[in-house]
DNA sequence: CAACTGAAAACTGTCAACAGTTTGCAAAGC
DNA sequence: GCTTTGCAAACTGTTGACAGTTTTCAGTTG
């Protein structure tokens, strides 16, 4: 993509409440505004230099976005999952990525298969030094490069609704759970089972990664309940 | 539910917007404005007896579930699925009701499994009758039955933000395509598989009944395709 | 001192108007 | 006759203002 098309594109996507989505859409994945607390149109509005009309378009948008609720005559809410709607979201996304994995085995490219074993090394790399800060940027990166490959852009869009929701979760620290290792083997099966173009395999692979996530975060909540009980109001 | 919760859930649901909304997508779901063409906000205020405010949030939020299409300085426009999105479409919904149907196995109550069994038998008495018009709301039901009571509220918002954008997809008529009966066989050893409370059975009967369900609607779009080429288009 | 009451402030919901862009059409030029 | 040009109508994007509701808080009462 060449400056002309960048400019074009950024010509037909602008729109002033376009732009404000996203901006807001940051501000509230950011922390900016937390969780459970009402987002003041006035003030979004002075602070982008707008009117409040922009303003409510880009939240209705993100309310279908399911970022934020809307209560009547009260305002936009950001919404706050609980544990449960947590535990819902991890078994979509189960499913929806070992389909990822499942499409994916029965189209990738050589190149392909090289760059996810690219990222595999890498992976394993940091984790062997334990360099945490290194390691996340990537994992997210992995993850995302096979959503994006296995060619199903209506799979791709949900399921990244589902990681921002995941975001708004207040103990998405616990998230993080479970050693580099132990999902570093997941993804070495991963990378394996798409490599060796098997689809069934790499469904299995894929779909029992992000279940055992979800074991890792139930677990790891339970323990972090068990200590601070007013966690899970 | 009383009246007076009914009177309180309309109060606090209300926000004209938000029945705007819903009156909008009724009339792009129904053909009223039919998939390309663009929608005029002036036409929609007069229509609804209110200001092009309320009507702009309204399509706003529309795009997020994907029914209409934003183009700056143009309008909106309502979304075209082509033959590529609604396959797309139909991979997801395999898994998608594939987890519902695992997760139904593991909670169904005796109560719920008499009253899939209901469904079932009319829909096979009329099946037998060739009555196609009780047929279809039965089927209906039986599915939404089966996405309420999984118990996963995520999975249906998903479910059923993508059945949605089936119905503008042009060849929507296809989607018919297949047998009653041939369907039935499916549906009864899905209702078997609950029954059972076994859910792996259960993911598989569940799944490859929309897996199916794709195949037939492709046979009976490519069959169209050789008849008159230029629906694909 | 705690609970209640009522008015003021803050904020959301809606509207009508204005600015800027696109589209449709008719006249002019080749 | 066909393309091009320029104007006018239609429509979208945005704004500021007004109406109605909710929230806050000081004053009052038991």
């Amino acid at each position: 993509m060449n400056a002309t098309d960048d400019a074009l594109t950024i010509l037909r996507t602008r729109s002033l409440s376009g732009v404000l989505e996203r901006e807001i859409e940051k501000a509230i994945l950011g922390g900016e505004i937390p969780p459970g607390k009402r987002v003041n149109e006035n003030l979004l509005a002075t602070r982008f230099g707008t009117s409040r009309g922009p303003v409510r378009e880009a939240l209705r948008a993100l309310e279908g976005l399911g970022l934020v609720e809307l209560i009547p005559n009260r305002g936009v809410f950001i919404r706050q999952p609980a544990v449960e709607e947590a535990i819902e979201i991890y078994d979509v996304r189960t499913v929806l990525f070992g389909l990822a994995g499942k499409l994916l085995a029965a189209r990738i490219t050589d190149a392909e298969i090289a760059r996810l074993k690219g990222y595999l090394e890498q992976m394993e790399a940091a984790a062997r030094s334990r360099d945490f800060d290194r390691y996340y940027p990537l994992n997210l990166a992995f993850h995302e490069f096979i959503i994006d490959a296995c060619g199903n852009a209506t799979l791709a869009a949900q399921y990244r609704g589902l990681v921002k929701k995941l975001h708004l979760f207040r103990a998405r620290s616990l998230v993080q759970g479970g050693g580099l290792e132990v999902s570093n083997l997941e993804h070495r099966e991963m990378v394996e089972a798409v490599t060796a173009r098997d689809p069934e395999r790499a469904q299995r692979a894929h779909s029992d990664h992000v279940a055992r996530a979800k074991a890792r975060l139930l677990a790891a909540y339970q323990k972090a309940e068990a200590q601070a009980p007013r966690l899970t109001n």
